[in-house]
DNA sequence: TTTACTGCAAAAGGTTTGCATGGGT
DNA sequence: ACCCATGCAAACCTTTTGCAGTAAA
């Protein structure tokens, strides 16, 4: 597999931009770890490392990263936007407890067959889709029964 | 049916807070189209009916609205929320044009089996749920050949 | 050498909040 | 009468932007 910074370059060439080694430094963290991210969490976990890269640079560089396919926005919440990488996992989606946070992910397969029917049916070209759910986990669903 | 505002009367009693004609206008005025909004443009339809009710107003009732489930916010763009009526109509799914910005509304039957699948492997007690898909209309895709 | 990128700080834009007034119960 | 809700304006928070300096290509 291509590894995410190859993409990068690629994308960046391309576009006739330059690359950066705060850029680089930036998906490196990223891909560090599978998980949700959202830009102070990354802006802190960078800084933990002594990489002193502003958040101006952070905000400027996600936009590259969408548009090159490495990472997407999943969800808004407590007040901005959470993203994650999504270059070289499977298409997957969510299960969210909404008291304690906790992100279950999985693969649901027949999305396929719902894409093509829809696709046929409303005359729809589909590129990406979302499908989350909400609700309380094992643990939680006894602490708060209603 | 019973009607949205004895919905809110009822959530709002059993709270122990109180009703008012702000409130009560902001529900009518939601409840009159069955459309997507945002808080500004609830604001200016109301402005243009000569409803002087600030946004202040506006964004603490909101959540009043959702707990008591009337409404509930379906997508985030343009730097803000999106939200869209939901007591009286049967839970749908969204098709976008990130082109447009056409919505076309679905309902999607097989859900109910992914939930309970879904339920039962994680033990989870799901809630809710969003699907969304995004892409291009049919208008659109012939005018975006990429 | 050109000009895109960075960091900083200021500005912008949406949302929340403190406060005095008004009004529901 | 109590005290929650309103409108206004200020504060807040995240994101964007202007600018001067720096560094890719």
């Amino acid at each position: 597999m291509i590894p995410p910074l190859e993409i990068f370059r690629k994308y960046i060439k391309k576009k006739g931009l330059r690359n950066t080694p705060e850029r680089e430094t930036i998906i490196k963290e990223i891909f560090s770890v599978h998980d949700h991210f959202d830009v102070d969490e990354l802006f802190l976990r960078m800084k933990d490392q002594k990489h002193k890269i502003s958040k101006a640079s952070i905000y400027r560089t996600i936009p590259l990263l969408i548009e090159s396919g490495l990472i997407k926005d999943v969800f808004f919440e407590d007040g901005h936007l959470h993203y994650e990488p999504i270059y070289g996992h499977s298409h997957h989606c969510h299960l969210r407890c909404i008291h304690c946070g906790k992100v279950i992910e999985f693969v649901e397969e027949k999305m396929n067959n719902i894409i093509d029917r829809l696709s046929q049916k409303h005359n729809f070209n589909i590129l990406d889709h979302r499908l989350d759910f909400t609700g309380y986990c094992s643990e939680c669903s006894d602490k708060v029964t209603v």
